[in-house]
DNA sequence: TAACCAACCGAATGATCGGTCGGTTTTTTT
DNA sequence: AAAAAAACCGACCGATCATTCGGTTGGTTA
């Protein structure tokens, strides 16, 4: 692995898991042996390196996303939703540090000032609350969901699942065994009575 | 108000907007006109001034929520849930500092190494958890509301409501109109059918 | 081979940070 | 009023930080 890939993904573990002013340049070269000229030398300063970094994080999850939509085109709605909700908690489990980065505060206050990492979150969360938004539709077409609005139900859907798994990563509880019922929730949210 | 409370009140506002890492000590000091060493007199140090910071929230929270509660003994218990997500979404208004810290990454990190920071979050969580619990209770006895597991379901309607709130402070996108679809969703987590 | 260039190095720098300390002022107690 | 205690002050300190810079290396091109 090249030197500027391996700085990256250190970056990434190092950012997500001490946030931003947690992580220190010379602890970076440390962990990848790269001296600290060499990761000045690829990434203009700290916060350039962290928008290569987030530029990554979108990448890989928008990959993950649309390789998933693709395996699921004959479903019914309802089903998709519930594949994008297990599909998301998986992913959660499987690329932990990408999604403790979009949970922590500091991205979102760089957002402010930073057209870039304003455009990587943008892109991120339009990406997953389109996918959430086009099973919904679907389920309409097919009568499998029945809810009003479509945009406004995958946000709440979707500020519900996420929430789990900040409510899993934080531990404040055992939120483990919660997986079951947030899929029940998750159904009865979607359909009309019965 | 006394200069240790004139500390307090300000180191809450910086450590949730700028984080544990990102407030300086002689910000805090330049803000509430305090020298740096009569603030290092009243807390032995920072993370010691932070402890203080989210022990007062824990009381403010719990404090809020108390007497809430207290002006809802004979609703139903369906009532008495939608009148706590209403009440959770009006605090995290009024409140808006203390429960931006509760949605930041340090004071979990914090609560690893300290005992007591790990107290506080959990005496906060405990007490939210335990009210939208305590509705389902009853609505489960007067028939308002239908669920398997009472806990669990609480623990995912928590997750959903502070997702919702969450997803409104970041501003990523305008979930200010989101409060209408999270109770209907809310209503249908909680009641079978019809 | 000579010239070039991107990758790489690590000591040095100036700014900033949390925390200390010796002292003064204000309040409380006796 | 005298003494004791608590609140308060700000210059100072050592550590740490992001970033710079002059120089080396190894591969590619002319």
């Amino acid at each position: 692995m090249s030197k500027r890939n391996a700085i990256l993904a250190s970056a990434t573990r190092l950012f997500s898991r001490n946030g931003f002013q947690g992580t220190a340049m010379a602890e970076l070269s440390a962990i990848t042996g790269a001296a600290t000229g060499t990761i000045f030398h690829h990434f203009k300063n700290k916060e350039d390196l962290f928008l290569n970094v987030l530029n990554d994080v979108k990448q890989s999850i928008l990959d993950q996303f649309d390789r998933h939509q693709q395996t699921r085109r004959d479903q019914k709605g309802l089903e998709m939703v519930e594949g994008v909700v297990t599909f998301y908690l998986h992913l959660a489990g499987t690329m932990e540090d990408q999604f403790l980065l979009l949970h922590r505060h500091f991205p979102f206050k760089m957002a402010e000032t930073s057209p870039v990492c304003r455009s990587h979150l943008e892109s991120i969360y339009t990406c997953l609350l389109d996918i959430f938004e086009e099973g919904i539709q679907k389920g309409l077409q097919d009568g499998s969901v029945a809810v009003d609005s479509p945009r406004k139900t995958a946000m709440v859907l979707f500020a519900m699942v996420d929430g789990i798994v900040r409510l899993n990563t934080y531990r404040v509880y055992d939120a483990g065994a919660l997986y079951d019922s947030l899929m029940v929730a998750c159904r009865r949210l979607l359909t009309k009575g019965r």
